[in-house]
DNA sequence: GGTTAGGGTTAG
C-alpha cells in the first residue's frame, strides 16, 4: 500500500524466521508463509474481530493463525489466497492436536501480493514496521516456491462465467444497496460483464434503494443483485456506493421454481449466505489495488460503449407490455432523469401507474374556464335541486304570457301542492318546431322533470322570472342538451337577458356556443382532472392528466356524468392501467408523453408534469 | 488481562 509506505518508518533490525515445521508449542516465533486459506475479518462473540489465516511455507507444513483485534482495521490486510504474509511474534499453542498461531503482545504483520516478480510492497496497518533487504528476497523466494508447488490462485470468475460455478469470489463495484429485512440486505454490483442467463431482481421499495437510480437503470442488464444474510448485513450496510469489493464465496443458484409457469423461466440468484464458511464475507479493496485498476479500466470502457447504445433498446425488450401509447419515435427517459432535469421539457416515459387520485373517478370531472383558467366542481344534484326549488314561484308562473318569439304553456302538477311549471317554446322562423328540434325555456321545473324533458326536447334553458323578465341562473346549467349539461363561468360571464335568444331564431340549429355567446355566458368545458403517480426502476413521478384527458380516454367528459356505459368504460380503463390489487409487478407498463412546466405554489417555485399526446390502447380493454 | 474461534458451504 503506497499510502502506508509513504508514512512508514522503516528499521533495519534483523529478524530470524522459523520454518513452520519447526515451530514449538508455548513459544513465540517470527514466520513467513503463503496464504492458502483465510476468512476476512468477522465479529466474534467476544469483544474482538477475528481473522483466520492459514499459511504454508517451503517446509510444506501448515499453520493456522487466529488473529484477534478490537479494531477491524488493525488486523492484517489479506485480500486473497496466494499472498505472502510475514508475522512477527506469533504465539504457538496447541488445539485439537494441532499447533496454531495466535497474535500476542507485540504482534505485527506485513502482507505482500503473491505475483512473481511484482514489486515487494508491504501492506501494513501500523505506520512503523521493520523492513530489511532480506525481506525482499524472502518474499520473492516464497512467491516462486508457491507458483511451482501450490495451486492457490483460483481463476478470477467474472459475472459472465457464473453458470459454470456455484461458489466463487467476485471482484466488482458497488452501484446500489438497500435494506430488505433484519436478516438480509441487498447489494447491486457489476463487473462490466453480462450474465448469460436471466438473473433475479430483488424487490425493494425504490425509496429504500441507495445509489444513482438513473445509472442503475441504464446498466440494468449488467448489474446483479446479491442478497447478503445475517452477519454480512452489518458489513454491507457500511459499504460506500462506488467502492470496489471482493465478495467471497458468493453462491450462484439457478432458481427453477416448482410452479409450472415459472419453471420455463429459470433465473440466477446470488446469495452471500450467513456464517463464515469458506471465508464468506466482503472485503473492500482500495483503488490502488492492481486488480481494482484492471476492473476500473474495463468499467470505463463498458460505460462509454453503453452511453452509445440506445438505452431505449434495452428498455423495450425489458417491458414489452403496453397499455398506453405515446409518441413512438421519442426516446424513453427514466423518471430519475426527468426529475433531475429543468423545465420546460417534453419526454416519453415508460413506467407503471402506482396510484391515482381521485379514487372516485366521477369526482375527476371538473369544469374549466379557458378565459380565467379556473377549475370548478360540477354542481351536484342536491345543489341544482335547491336552486330550481328557489326559482319556482307560483305568482310569476301564473302571469305568463306568450310573446312573438316563444309560445308559453303552464301546467299545474296534480300530485304536488299547487305547483306550476311553465314551458316557453322558442319559435324558429316564427314557427313552432317538432320537440326534437325545439329549444324550450323551463320555468319552475324540478330536476326530475328536466331529465324527462331533455329526452324529448333538443335544448332546455332553465329560467326564473324576475320582474316579469325570464332570466338565467348561472349556478346551474344554462343549457341542457341531452346528456350534455352546459355550465357558465360565474366569474367571466356577463349575463344578458333571454330576449337575446331572439337573434338566434333564424338559425338552423340550437348551437351551444352561439347560445352562450348571445346570453353573455363564458362557457365552461368539462375535463377529467386526474393525478397519476408513476414509478419505474429509477424513481417516482407525479403527473396531471386534464387538458388531454378526453383524447387519453376516448371518452367525452361532458357526457360521462349521465352515461352509465361511459362510466363503466372509464372504470375499466383505470382498472387496467392500475390493477386494484396493488401488486405493482402485475401492473402493465405504460408509455406516456409528459411535459414539465414551472409553477409557483405558495411563493415556492416547483416543477409540475402534465400528460399529453397519450392514449389508451383499446385492444387491451 | 482474558475471551472470542478454532476453515470444509445455505438451504433465505
Amino acid at each position: 500500500m503506497a499510502a502506508a509506505r509513504a508514512g512508514a518508518r522503516v528499521s533495519l533490525q534483523k529478524y530470524t524466521y522459523t520454518p513452520i515445521d519447526q515451530l514449538k508449542e508455548g513459544k513465540v516465533f517470527n514466520v513467513y508463509g503463503v496464504v492458502i486459506f483465510f476468512k476476512p475479518p468477522y465479529r466474534s462473540k467476544g469483544t474482538d474481530y477475528c481473522l483466520l489465516v492459514t499459511i504454508m511455507d517451503q517446509s510444506e507444513a501448515k499453520l493456522k493463525c487466529m488473529l484477534f483485534s478490537e479494531n477491524q482495521e488493525t488486523l492484517p490486510i489479506v485480500y486473497k489466497v496466494g499472498e505472502i504474509v510475514r508475522f512477527h511474534r506469533v504465539k504457538i499453542q496447541k488445539f485439537n492436536d494441532e499447533i496454531q498461531g495466535i497474535n500476542s503482545g507485540g504482534f505485527s504483520a506485513l502482507v505482500f501480493d503473491g505475483i512473481v516478480g511484482s514489486p515487494v510492497s508491504p501492506r501494513s496497518t501500523s505506520k512503523c514496521y521493520n523492513f530489511h533487504p532480506d525481506d525482499e528476497r524472502f518474499v520473492e523466494v516464497l512467491r516462486q516456491w508457491a507458483s511451482k508447488h501450490l495451486k492457490v490462485s483460483a481463476p478470477q470468475i467474472k459475472i459472465s462465467d457464473v453458470e459454470s460455478v456455484q461458489f466463487f469470489d467476485l471482484l466488482c463495484q458497488l452501484v446500489g444497496k438497500a435494506e430488505v429485512d433484519n436478516s438480509s440486505y441487498l447489494i447491486k454490483v457489476w463487473d462490466g460483464t453480462k450474465i448469460s442467463s436471466p438473473s433475479w431482481n430483488v424487490f425493494v421499495e425504490e425509496a429504500a434503494l441507495e445509489g444513482d437510480q438513473a445509472l442503475i437503470h441504464q446498466r440494468q442488464s449488467l448489474i446483479i443483485d446479491v442478497l447478503v444474510y445475517d452477519n454480512h448485513v452489518e458489513s454491507a450496510k457500511s459499504l460506500k456506493i462506488g467502492s470496489y469489493l471482493l465478495i467471497h464465496n458468493v453462491h450462484a443458484k439457478l432458481h427453477t421454481s416448482g410452479k409450472e409457469n415459472e419453471a420455463k423461466n429459470p433465473h440466477m440468484e446470488f446469495h452471500l449466505h450467513g456464517g463464515t464458511c469458506f471465508g464468506r464475507g466482503i472485503t473492500v479493496l482500495p483503488e490502488s489495488n492492481s486488480d481494482v485498476q484492471g476492473l476500473q479500466r474495463l468499467l470505463v470502457s463498458v460505460h462509454e460503449s453503453l452511453d452509445n447504445i440506445a438505452s431505449q433498446e434495452i428498455i423495450t425488450t425489458l417491458h414489452p407490455q403496453l397499455a398506453l401509447k405515446a409518441q413512438q419515435d421519442w426516446p424513453i427517459t427514466p423518471l430519475a432523469t426527468v426529475l433531475k432535469s429543468k423545465a420546460p421539457h417534453k419526454y416519453r416515459i415508460r413506467a407503471r401507474l402506482k396510484s391515482y387520485e381521485p379514487q372516485n373517478l366521477l369526482q375527476s370531472v371538473k369544469l374549466h374556464c379557458v378565459k380565467c383558467n379556473s377549475l370548478h366542481d360540477v354542481p351536484d344534484e342536491d345543489t341544482i335541486k335547491t336552486v330550481l326549488q328557489n326559482n319556482s314561484d307560483y305568482d310569476s308562473v301564473a302571469g305568463i304570457q306568450s310573446t312573438s318569439w316563444y309560445q308559453s304553456a303552464v301546467w299545474n302538477t296534480n300530485n304536488q301542492q299547487n305547483r306550476h311549471i311553465a314551458i316557453h317554446f322558442v319559435k324558429r322562423h316564427d314557427i313552432l318546431q317538432n320537440p326534437e328540434d325545439t329549444l324550450i325555456m323551463l320555468q319552475g321545473g324540478t330536476l326530475q322533470e328536466i331529465y324527462k324533458l331533455s329526452k324529448h326536447f333538443d335544448s332546455i334553458i332553465p329560467v326564473k322570472a324576475i320582474q316579469g323578465n325570464l332570466e338565467i341562473d348561472i349556478s346551474i346549467p344554462f343549457l341542457i342538451q341531452g346528456n350534455r349539461w352546459h355550465y357558465g363561468c360565474t366569474r367571466c360571464s356577463k349575463i344578458k337577458s333571454t330576449e337575446m335568444l331572439r337573434s338566434l331564431s333564424q338559425e338552423i340549429s340550437w348551437n351551444a356556443t352561439e347560445i352562450a355567446k348571445v346570453l353573455g355566458i363564458q362557457p365552461l368545458s368539462h375535463v377529467f382532472t386526474l393525478h397519476f403517480t408513476f414509478v419505474d426502476e429509477t424513481g417516482k413521478l407525479n403527473a396531471f392528466l386534464w387538458n388531454y384527458s378526453e383524447q387519453f380516454f376516448h371518452i367525452s367528459a361532458s357526457e360521462i356524468l349521465l352515461d352509465n356505459k361511459l362510466q363503466e368504460k372509464l372504470f375499466n380503463i383505470m382498472d387496467t392501467l392500475c390493477p386494484p390489487r396493488k401488486i405493482i409487478d402485475k401492473s402493465p407498463w405504460l408509455d406516456c408523453c409528459i411535459k414539465s412546466y414551472n409553477t409557483t405554489n405558495g411563493g415556492k417555485r416547483q416543477i409540475c408534469y402534465e400528460i399529453f399526446d397519450t392514449e389508451v390502447v383499446e385492444d387491451d380493454l
